[in-house]
DNA sequence: CGTTTACACTAGCGCTTGCTTGGTTGACCC
DNA sequence: GGGTCAACCAAGCAAGCGCTAGTGTAAACG
C-alpha cells in the first residue's frame, strides 16, 4: 500500500471520489460505491488510501491547496490598489468555488467528518487563505475603500461568497465575475 | 404509532435529536444514540416518529416556523421605513440562528439528507422566509438606501448572515445586534 | 533471466445499522 | 372493574458497513 504518495491515479481518484460525496454526502457514500465509481472492486480502494477518511482528506486538501495557488496568483498578477486587489480576491474565489465545486462542497459541508488529526493539518491551510482575505480587507479599510470591523467584514464576504455554492447557476446568465464585481460594489459605497 | 401529532412530548425528543444531530450529523447519529439521549430505548422511539427521516424533518420544521414567526412579528412590530425594517429583519434572523441555534445548523447543514416528500414540503416554508426578505430588500432599494441587483442583494445577506454559525462566538464581546447593525451598516453605505 | 513493484482481484469477518415484533405497564374512563 | 390507549421495553432480524487477508498478473528493473 503506498498510501502517501501524490500519483495522478490517485489525484483522478480523488476527483471522482469528491462527485460522490456531493452527491450522496460523505457518511452516505460506501467504499463500494467509490470503487464502482472509480471502475475498481472495494478492496482495490486501500491499496491507494488508508482508510475512507483519508479520501475525504484528500478530496478537501486539493480543494484548499487549489484556492490557495489561484488567489495568491490573482494577487501577484494585479495592481497595488485596494480596488483591484478586493475584485482579484473576489474573481478567484468564485472562479474555484466553480471549477473545483466539488471539492469545495466536500470542505464546506463535510469538513466536520474530518477526524483531529486530518482537521488539524487542513485548518493550516485554510488559515492561510482566510489570511490573505484579511490582508486585502485590511488594505481595503487602510484606503478608505470599505469601513467597519476588520473581522466582521471577512466573515460577512466569506459568508456570501461560499454561499453562493447553494443557489449559484453556472447555466444562467451571471458570470462568476459578475458576481465578484456585484458583491465588491455592494460593500465599497459604490452603484453598481 | 401516533404518528402525526404534535404532543409536547415529541416536541421536546425533536429539541433533543436536534442538538445530537449538531454534534454527530445525521447519518452518524444512530436511533440508539437518540434513544439513549431521550431516555427511552430505541424501539419505543418509533412510537413518535415513523422512522428516522422524519425526526429529521422534524427538527428542520421546528427551526424554520420560528424563524418565519420571529420574522414576521419583527416586521409588525416596526415602523415602515426600509432602514427600519432592514435593522429588524437582520436582528431576527441572528436571534433565531443564536436561540435555536440547533435546529438551525441542522437546516442548514443537513438539508440534503431529507428525502424528496420532506424536502418539498419544507420547502415551502423556506420560500416563505426568503420572501420576506426579498420584500425587505426590495423597499430599501426602492428608497436608495441600498443599490444593486435585488436578487444578488438578498442571496449575499442570507450567506453572510447564515455564515455566522460557523464562527461566531456568543461567550464573545459581540451581540446579535451588533452583528445585524454592522452588516446593514455595510450594505446601506453608511459609517459603522 | 529472476525479482520487484504497482495495481487489481476474491472472499469474507466482525460489527452496526434502521427498524419490527410481540408484549407489559400504568393512568384514565364509563 | 373491565376496556382503552399512549408509552415504553426486550429481543432480534436482515442488510449493509469498513476493512483485511491472501492471491494473481503484467510491466519495469538489474
Amino acid at each position: 500500500m503506498n498510501v502517501m504518495n501524490e500519483s495522478p491515479r490517485r489525484k483522478e481518484l480523488t476527483r471522482q471520489a469528491a462527485q460522490l460525496f456531493v452527491q450522496e454526502g460523505f457518511d452516505r457514500t460506501t467504499v463500494r460505491m467509490l470503487a464502482q465509481e472509480m471502475g475498481i472492486k472495494s478492496g482495490s480502494l486501500f491499496h491507494h488510501f488508508r482508510d475512507k477518511q483519508e479520501i475525504l482528506a484528500a478530496v478537501i486538501e486539493e480543494g484548499t491547496q487549489n484556492a490557495l495557488v489561484m488567489a495568491r496568483d490573482a494577487l501577484a498578477r494585479c495592481d497595488s490598489s485596494a480596488d483591484a486587489r478586493l475584485h482579484a480576491m473576489a474573481r478567484a474565489h468564485l472562479e474555484t468555488l466553480l471549477t473545483d465545486r466539488n471539492a469545495h462542497v466536500v470542505a464546506l459541508y463535510e469538513w466536520r467528518r474530518l477526524d483531529p488529526e486530518a482537521r488539524a493539518h487542513l485548518s493550516h491551510l485554510r488559515d492561510a487563505y482566510e489570511t490573505l482575505w484579511e490582508q486585502v480587507i485590511d488594505e481595503a479599510l487602510a484606503e478608505g475603500l470599505i469601513h467597519g470591523d476588520r473581522f466582521l467584514v471577512s466573515r460577512f464576504v466569506m459568508g456570501a461568497l461560499n454561499w453562493t455554492v447553494r443557489w449559484y447557476d453556472p447555466e444562467g446568465p451571471r458570470t462568476p465575475d459578475d458576481l465578484a464585481d456585484e458583491l465588491v460594489a455592494m460593500i465599497t459605497r459604490r452603484p453598481a
